[in-house]
Order: C-alpha cells, then sequence, then structure tokens
DNA sequence: AATGAATGAGACTTCATTCAT
DNA sequence: TATGAATGAAGTCTCATTCAT
C-alpha cells in the first residue's frame, strides 16, 4: 500500500459532519463538512462515495456510540430496576453532554438518505438494550406485547425527555427521574 | 395586504406541499409543488412570501387539525379514562388514515425553517388535549411534574405506537390499546 | 404567457454551441457554450433540458440544414446527372463554407450522447437526397443493393472529398469534380 | 529512460483502454482503464505520460494492426483485381472481428488529442495499401487525380461499408461484395 | 393579479496527475 | 519501481426568488 487511508482522516470527517450537521441540517454542504474537517473538498470522497454514503455510515456510528454509552459500566450484578434505571440515566447524560451527537443523529433518523440497511444496522446496536427490557418487563403488563413495539415507546420517552432536559437543564436530574419512574410504570 | 383572492388556490398548494414533501422530503423544489398543484410556478409565490413561510403555515395547519381530529367527538360525559382513550385512538387513527400528514408533519417537526413562533402556535392547538391529560394525572404519581413533560411523553408514545401501526398494520389495533394501556399505567 | 421562451436566445445558443464545439470539440464546457452566447450560465438550462439534450437538437438541426442547403434550388427540369452534380456541388460549398457547422457535426456523429431517435431524424431530412439518388443508380449496376448501403457510400465520399477541400483549398474545386465523377461511375 | 519493465503490463493497459473507451468513449477515466487493465491507477502513469500520451499510442497502434491485417497473406502472384478484393475483405473482416478495436479507432480519429505526428505515423502504415491503390488506378480514369483524395475515398467506403455490415451481420458479404465493385468502379 | 422565463450562486461529484510511502 | 491516496479545478445541473409582460 503506498499511503494508506488514514482513520484519522476518516474519524475528521465523520466528527466534522456531526458539528455541522447539527448547525446546518442535512443540507450542511459536503464543502462545507471538508472545510470543517481541515481537508481539501475533493478529498471527503476518498473517504465516503457520496453524501448519503456519509451520511449512512454517520448514523451507525452515532447509534454505535450512543448503544454503548447506555451499558456502559453496567451493574451486571445489581437488580434489574437498577440496571434499567443505570442504561437509562447513562443514555440521558450521554445524549445531553454530546448535544451535537445527539442533534445529528435525529436528523438522520428521519433523512430520506439513510437505507433500510443502515436502519437495521442501527437496531442490531440496541440489542443489548432489549435484553434488559426483555427481562424488565418479563412478568409485567407488557409481557406478551413485541419487544419491539416496547423498544420503540422507552425510546421515545427517551428521547423527550432529553429535548425537555436540554430546554430547562436547570432540573434536568428531576426530569430524568419523574420520565424513568413513568416508563417503569409503563413496564411493571 | 388583504388576503389573495383564491383560498381554493391557497390549500392545493398547502395540499400539494403535503403529497410532495411527504414523498421527497423538505428538500422538494417549490416548483414541483407548484406543478402538483396545478398552478404556475411563480404564483406560490402570491400566496406564501417564501419557501419558509409555506413551510410554517403547512406545519401550523396540519398540527391543527392533527388536534382537531384527536378531539371530535371526544365524550364529554364519559369518565376521563374513556375521553382519553377516546382521544388516543382518533388520534391514532387520524395519522394512519393520512400517512402522508403524519409524514409532512414529522418532517416539519424537525426542520430548522420553523420559526418558535409557529411552534408555539402549534402548541396552542393541543390545549384540549392537555386539559384531558391534567385531568388524567390530576391524583396520579405524575401530579407535580411538568405538564409539559408529561405531554411530550405521551406525545412521543403516539408517534412511536404510529409507526408500528404503519409497519405492522394487520394488528394495528391490539398494538394501539396496549400502548394506551401501557400510556395510562404511566399516568395514574 | 408572461415572458414567452426567445427563439432568439435559443438560436443564439444554438450558434453558440455550434461555434465552441467547432474549436473544444464535445467536451466544451455548457458555461462556455452560454458565454459565447452572451447569457447567463442557467438560462441555458431554460432552453435544454440537459447538455446532452443541446446536442441531440444540435445535430438535427444542423443536419437538417445540410440537407437543406443541398436540394436547394435544385434544377428539377434538367436530367438526373445534372441534378446530382448540382445536390452534389451545393453539398461541398456549404460543408466549405461553413466550416465551424461541419466540423460540429461530425463531432456529433459519433457522440454516445446522439439518441437513435435524433439520428433517425437526422435520417428523415435526407429523404430528397435519396430520391434524386433512386433515380440515379435505377439502370446501373446498384440497382438491387440496399438503398441505404448506396447512400452511406456516397455521403462517405462527399465526407472525405470536403475533408480534402479543406486541406487544399486551392483545387477545392478540382477535387470534387474528380470525387463526383468517381461517384457516378460508382452509381452507373 | 530505459523503456519501461513490463511490455505486458503496456499491453494489458492499451487492450483495457481499447475496451473503456469502445464503451465508454473519450471521456473513459484513466482510472477505468487502469481497474479494466487489473493494474493501480497511479500505476498508468509509469507506462503513459500523460492520458493523451495513451490516446495517441493506442491510435497508433490500432493503426498498424489494421493495415497489417488488410494487407495479411496478400497473394502478391495474382492480378492487382485480386489483391485488391483480398485486401478490401480482409480489412473488412479485420474491422468486424474485432469491433471494439474499430470503435475505438474511430473515436481516436476524430480527438482533438491526436497530434499531427501521430496521424502521420498512422498514415506510414498505410503505404502498402497506397502502393496497391496506386497500381489499381494506374490507367484508369483516376490516375491524375491526388492519391491522397483516391485513398481517402475508398477509406471511407469501407467505413461506411462495416458500418452497414455491423447493422445487417446476416448479408455482410453481401454488403462487401456490392461495395469492392463499386469502389473498383470508381477506380477503373 | 397572474404568469413563467430569467437568474447566478452553489450543490455534488469527477478526474488527470502528483507524490509520500 | 510501484502504489494508491491526495488534490482542487472544473463540470453539469438545481432552485428560490424576481420581474417583464
Amino acid at each position: 500500500m503506498a499511503r494508506p487511508k488514514s482513520d484519522d482522516r476518516r474519524n475528521a470527517i465523520l466528527s466534522a459532519a456531526t458539528r455541522i450537521i447539527a448547525i446546518e441540517g442535512l443540507s450542511a454542504a459536503t464543502a462545507a463538512i471538508a472545510k470543517e474537517a481541515g481537508i481539501p473538498n475533493g478529498s471527503l470522497f476518498t473517504y465516503f462515495e457520496t453524501k448519503a454514503d456519509l451520511l449512512n455510515q454517520l448514523y451507525v456510528e452515532l447509534k454505535t456510540e450512543m448503544a454503548a454509552a447506555a451499558l456502559e459500566r453496567l451493574p451486571l450484578a445489581s437488580d434489574i430496576h437498577t440496571q434499567m434505571r443505570h442504561m437509562w440515566f447513562h443514555s440521558l447524560r450521554w445524549a445531553t453532554s454530546y448535544p451535537e451527537k445527539r442533534r445529528t443523529l435525529a436528523h438522520l433518523a428521519v433523512s430520506e438518505d439513510i437505507t433500510p440497511d443502515s436502519r437495521q444496522k442501527g437496531h442490531q446496536t440496541m440489542v443489548g438494550i432489549a435484553k434488559l427490557l426483555e427481562q424488565s418487563r418479563q412478568n409485567g403488563p407488557m409481557h406478551d406485547v413485541p419487544l419491539a413495539l416496547v423498544a420503540a415507546l422507552m425510546s421515545a420517552m427517551a428521547d423527550a425527555t432529553i429535548d425537555f432536559m436540554t430546554q430547562d437543564p436547570a432540573h434536568a436530574d428531576k426530569h430524568a427521574t419523574a420520565a424513568f419512574d413513568a416508563m417503569w410504570r409503563m413496564l411493571t
């Protein structure tokens, strides 16, 4: 290999895209992303064939990171309520700590450019969370509702909570707690 | 400036925009919308000063329609659980009956072009629903959580449910019921 | 109609394209053509949907003009040899009088962008010439060769002759005569 | 600079270029040619300084091959009519046997990138054919027409015939014969 | 008021060639 | 010498908005 493709550059592009899209939305120009990444115009296309390709890879990347953050240091020895609580707060902390990532992920999630395949990959990243959820609802009223629906409801609640926390950061923790309790009531 | 002559044309544009945006997203060209509406491209700007203006008006319109649909024929004489159930199913039916409207509304909701003022108006349309919600949570565990958070949670749950119903229409009613019950547990 | 599409502008574009393509070949930029035509960049696409569209229309236009020139003031009362001679010399005169048109037509003729439909239209313009040819070969050795092949041979000979005349204009007439006589021997 | 090491690679590039240009035209990317040749894109420029250089060498190569094919196994002992006939059919067979070579050669022949020097070399390859032609017309009506014009006429006729044979392969031989006879009438 | 042609900035992407490895 | 990533100018086409008619 002459000059290997640089992971640093790829990451610089992804990271620049996250920042720019958070501000400008999906109509952000590839040239703006390249500039923010400190690389020339055409080099972006060495790493991503098309803008849509960049968007899809960014989507999967951010989804993966979010899921990983949610399960970080999960207290496997504790009871399920504690584990869920841990997961809930870690998710919310990630989202409020990296508002650009979350905002960009929200943009990507509704984009026509994200392929079914990428959405599938995005789903895959959530299997760890799904397992927790499965245990949580085991003996509860939702035990025979499709797990995907339960997951979608929980995820939607988390999203709504994050929005609220972002708007009213002074009481972020209180909101997070109230929403978790609500979610737990839903499940059990 | 007096209102332009033809309300028909205005509505034709709004309706065309709903259809086109559902398919092409917010990057739909104004010329495409005009064509779908059967009017010359320049005439669109007689009715809406800018594309952003069109988008904002469409947002408010759709929000209003959705809220109205939710409260249609509300059984005011019945107990609150019955009323909420009614509202929930009417919301979901509207969304599944007019998938283009819902899809376009989802696009608009995340657009940078929608002004705070329009969002405010969108909120206003939901006061009827908020009142129901206020009553529902009155003696329950969420009685001192900000009503806006409760509303956001419910709304997010409804959205997630609609997505699910759309993907699996055969069991739409079952999903709607399961989700309503979940929401009611959250509240009470 | 607000402002009718201007035939002048369309012709200016076609004419500019002829000039530019003669010099730069088919890789001539649409921007260069627009500039030569004295119109802004984007306006070219008001008259021609794509560059390929412009190329196709130009092809048909030039073919038509060439065929018309060949048959101009055809001495219908004279014998067929005289008529053919007239046609031959008029064709060659047109080509040598408008070298840019001919050069551009030559470029277009081998372009991948010219559709079968345009080529068909190009052929149609030559039916008048084909009729002359039909008469000419009537009792000759080529009377049962496909007319299209005879036409292709004659046309190829004319082309080769034009090239030669252009390279050696001092003896243009002599070459034209020699080639006509050769062609006539072929036919009769 | 000594000739680069691998003639195989050079030939692989030339052959790949022939295939790709036949399909995509002269706008074929050097990277596409390299890929078709199974070599890295940068290596192409070890063998050819520029794309134009590659094109010029390919032009001369194909011209040479075509001329060689025309004169292969020429029956020197036979009379001139037989020799010409042989040459004519061999030319046509080569062109119909290697349609990609012929198509690419046609593209190259009209390219602005082919230098006068290359065209000159291309001409040189045809001296053998020219000699045949010289003999053929010796006592005929074209004996004092510039030989180059006669050659151009014959060559144009062959080209037109090949096109026709390609379009209607079922009667290829019949067309080839008819055209040869026509050409012979022109000459004698 | 209504029309639709006109505008030109800017979008994405390609590509011949160079050069670090 | 061989490689293939890097470059950035240039290409085609789109589009919201304006304005002559």
